[in-house]
RNA sequence: GGUGGAGUGGCCGAGAGGCGAGGCAGCGGCCUGCAAAGCCGUGUACACGGGUUCAAAUCCCGUCUCCACCUCCA
């Protein structure tokens, strides 16, 4: 079965053709970073990681733009109660972001632009869209650059939002717009505004408007058009509609398809910025081993939205350590790895629009053939079951020796494993003299330390 | 008002006309000194009301509930 992506646009699964053979360009819309992130906004990256490992293992050569967005509104009012200069602020909240990438295992974007490092891109395009007659000065004086929106007969193609069916906008300032629903491309600058918040243009000095950086950074980095553009949900209106709007009207070809991620609800609702500290990334990490907590990211379908519990994570922390018992148990064996090919059914349910539960599904399947092959000793097919194993985990970006998650072995694990071994070896003199009472005071002190004891037929075996 | 999505067994979470995804928890069994882990077995669920069909969780009509977007938002 080829690839098919589920695309906004179509609002249909459709196969997967690139742009460039061999090779698939991705623009997925990065944070503001106004705060420090949490679990809703890491879903972003972990279906895009999961996307980007697919299509590399499927044999295409990948780039993923990820841009960050370090001027906005937000941001400004942010430093400003903070008292330090916004630039402080959001590199602050990016180096936040780069933590938690690592700490879920996400692989950083091929290129990682900042919007204020691309004014003079963004000038370009507005300078480009202006000169087709979609877009214009205020007519107030104050520097903005609207597009407008009733000059693109295609406004709307991706959301199938009409423009006289919206919602008139809540605050009927015009501000020297045609139509309140035109939207910003340039932002000029406000003397309540610190002055290195703004960089100058022909159009006077000012900020970049949030729809217009990522067109300008897509079309700098991957051309005028290259294959999937994707982001959160609501990112789809305004946000995406905007892009492709000026994209489209300065004459870019712009994104062949639109993938959408569904959000992590807390409470039944949108995890807001306002919800508190609980669902921050790294706080969550601290709580849940974080291959769990990407397990628990990825194994619902990208497009379904997450309901966040403890519950659910509880039972991810227990999924994961059923397969990871599998996979230790099969290496303590030594078996020869088995070349690896990934079972027909991973991947027809990774080519149907990246199908992690069905995927998932397979993946247990193949854990429990493992387990039995343990059990009846049949090395080779144990050898099986663990090389495929390993390769479905990796597409997950859950193998336990990516060296993504870290070198956590530490100078002092030989001595560990060393006190554990004489520690059980007595536990086992005492057992094969039948004293279980002196072997189960061995078992529960180590116990008590958190280490589990599992008695197997190759003898005594520990696990923090 | 417009646009889009969702309601599935104790919980999580897939599927999308016929064959009970899967996970977690539970129960019974095997194994074990006891455990743990593992394995085997065990559940007849699809918001509600109609309809189409030999057959509907899946299609159609209607109803209810929830969520998101139309303003910054992953």
């Amino acid at each position: 079965m080829p690839l098919t992506l589920y695309c906004t646009s179509a609002r249909a699964k459709v196969p997967f053709e690139p742009l460039v053979e061999g090779q698939v360009s991705i623009y997925c819309c990065g944070l503001t970073v106004q705060a420090v992130p949490h679990l809703g906004h890491l879903r972003k990256e972990i279906a895009f990681d999961v996307l980007r490992k697919w299509l590399t293992v499927s044999g295409y050569e990948v780039t993923l733009v990820t841009n960050v967005t370090d001027i906005d509104d937000k941001i400004l009012a942010k430093a400003a109660q903070r008292g330090v200069q916004w630039f402080a602020h959001a590199y602050e909240m990016e180096n936040e972001l780069h933590r938690a990438y690592a700490a879920l295992g996400i692989t950083p974007p091929t290129y990682e632009p900042r919007a204020t490092g691309h004014v003079p891109e963004m000038i370009e395009l507005i300078q480009q869209i202006i000169d087709r007659g979609y877009a214009y000065v205020a007519s107030d004086g104050s520097g903005d650059v609207y597009f407008d929106v009733r000059s693109w007969p295609e406004y709307g193609e991706l959301s199938g939002q009409k423009i006289d069916d919206m919602e008139p906008a809540e605050d009927a300032d015009p501000r020297g717009k045609r139509d309140p629903r035109d939207f910003a491309l340039w932002k000029g600058y406000k003397p309540s505004e610190p002055i290195i918040a703004s960089w100058p243009t022909p159009w006077g000095r000012g900020r970049p408007g949030w729809h217009l950086e990522c067109s300008a950074m897509a079309g700098k980095y991957l051309g005028d058009q290259f294959d999937i553009h994707g982001g959160g949900i609501d990112l789809k209106f305004p946000h995406h509609e905007n892009e492709l709007a000026q994209s489209k009207s300065a004459g870019r070809g712009f994104a062949r398809y639109w993938m959408h991620n569904a959000w992590v609800t807390a409470a039944g609702e949108k995890m807001s910025k306002s919800l508190g500290n609980g669902l921050i990334v790294t706080e969550v990490t601290k709580k849940y081993p974080p291959r769990a907590v990407r397990l628990y990211l990825v194994a619902p379908h990208y497009r379904s939205t997450i309901e966040y519990s403890e519950g659910s994570l509880d039972e991810a922390v227990a999924a994961l350590a059923r397969v990871d018992s599998f996979v230790s148990r099969a290496k303590a064996l030594g078996v020869d790895p088995a070349p690896t090919q990934l079972p027909d059914k991973f991947v027809d349910a990774m080519n149907d629009d990246l199908g992690t539960p069905a995927a998932f599904g397979v993946l247990y399947d193949r854990v429990r053939d493992g387990n039995r092959a343990l059990e009846a000793s049949d090395t080779a097919e144990v050898a099986a079951a663990l090389s495929q194993v390993e390769a479905m985990l990796d597409v997950f970006g859950l193998r336990t020796d990516d060296p993504i998650w870290g070198t956590q072995s530490s100078n002092l694990e030989p001595v560990v494993d060393g006190l554990v071994a004489a520690l059980l070896s007595q536990r086992d003199a005492a057992r094969t003299r039948k004293d279980y009472a002196t072997a189960d005071t061995i078992r529960d002190e180590l116990s008590n330390l958190g280490l589990t004891i599992e008695d197997t037929p190759q003898g005594p075996r520990w696990t923090l």
